[in-house]
DNA sequence: GCCGTCATGTAAAGCGTTACATGATTAA
DNA sequence: TTAATCATGTAACGCTTTACATGACGGC
């Protein structure tokens, strides 16, 4: 296979935890993973179907008053996400939109890099509001990858710290950038 | 248009600032454009292709010793580059493998995991260098948009210090628990 | 002459989102 | 009863990478 989905392997992740249905699993994947991870229903389901066919997962018998069907990992999905694990992880390649438009530099005036910049601290702000709830449920939970988990709630927490410190930077200069435009 | 082709905004940000052929778009794409961006030959000259025939960017008569085409972006296409960096961006949805296997927790050993971190500390060490080295160059170019490309590399330098950061963080902990396990 | 770089391009394959369709259950 | 939520699924579309093919030019 050349592009591997790893759909498969953030639906055996979230299920490695506990069972839950291919509608759970998508929102386990948009919020606890929402940080470096997102699935599509339209992606979650088919993957599934495949799971099931491969043995990874076992659909559970249905019980009393439960919707949809529920997924379970088997001991064979297990160790094929424990094999996944130990590979050496593809570096992420970001493509974002962002710092792209900020290269554009003076083909637009500065109050609209400004205002993405507005935007783009409003979306951190709510990002590390996110993380430290997180960090402070997780603090109650007690599970043996609580240690992993925290971890990743810090690295929310340390990486949007330091990219809205990178925005007051970037907001002084360009402040002073239009000022200095406005007094000539 | 449902997912707009965010390739031909690459392309005339190169081209804005100065005429290029489509090999050299790629490789200031994967340089320049490095940390955020990334593009690849099969997807830039259908692209350049699609820009010529919208009057975006015109090809330069052939000088001598010229190899290939060299494009230029057109009072149009940087029309065109004006109005959508006046859009807001929309934002990255990462997907960090490293993440998902991070929170596969104690399904694998931890020093599965510090080795990971271990690469992970490889790539951010050179990835730290390259943005400094940047901020060095930019430091003697004159450019008008200088002070956004400074900008730029600086969101390098500041992020890449706070992933180490985390690693430190990170790395401690899991060697604790290595330790921990091994006394028991 | 040969290799590395510069250069252009296409085809296949697969990924992934979006939109749409459908329906059950539950709470207001 | 009406809306929101939970739930499953598919089809279309287009993006993107990868692999492959081809060839020119320059330096050794």
């Amino acid at each position: 296979m050349k592009n591997p989905s790893r759909t498969q392997f953030a639906c055996l992740s979230a299920l490695r935890v506990s069972p839950l249905s291919g509608y759970k699993i998508a929102e386990t994947c948009n919020a606890w993973f929402s940080d470096f991870w997102s699935e599509s229903y339209g992606q979650i389901y088919p993957t599934l179907k495949k799971l099931l066919l491969s043995e990874d997962i076992e659909k559970l018998p249905p019980e009393k008053g439960q919707r949809g069907d529920v997924y379970k990992i088997t001991p064979k999905g297990l160790e094929t996400l424990e094999a996944w694990l130990r590979l050496p992880a593809v570096p992420a390649s970001f493509r974002d939109e962002y710092f792209l438009k900020f290269f554009g530099g003076s083909v637009v005036p500065v109050s609209v890099h400004l205002e993405h910049l507005a935007r783009k601290r409003l979306q951190l702000d709510a990002l590390l509001a996110s993380a430290q709830t997180a960090l402070k449920t997780l603090e109650i939970v007690p599970h043996p990858d609580k240690d992993y988990w925290t971890l990743m709630a810090r690295h929310g927490e340390i990486s949007y710290r330091a990219e809205l410190a990178w925005l007051d930077e970037a907001e002084k200069l360009l402040k002073t950038k239009q000022n200095q435009a406005t007094n000539q």
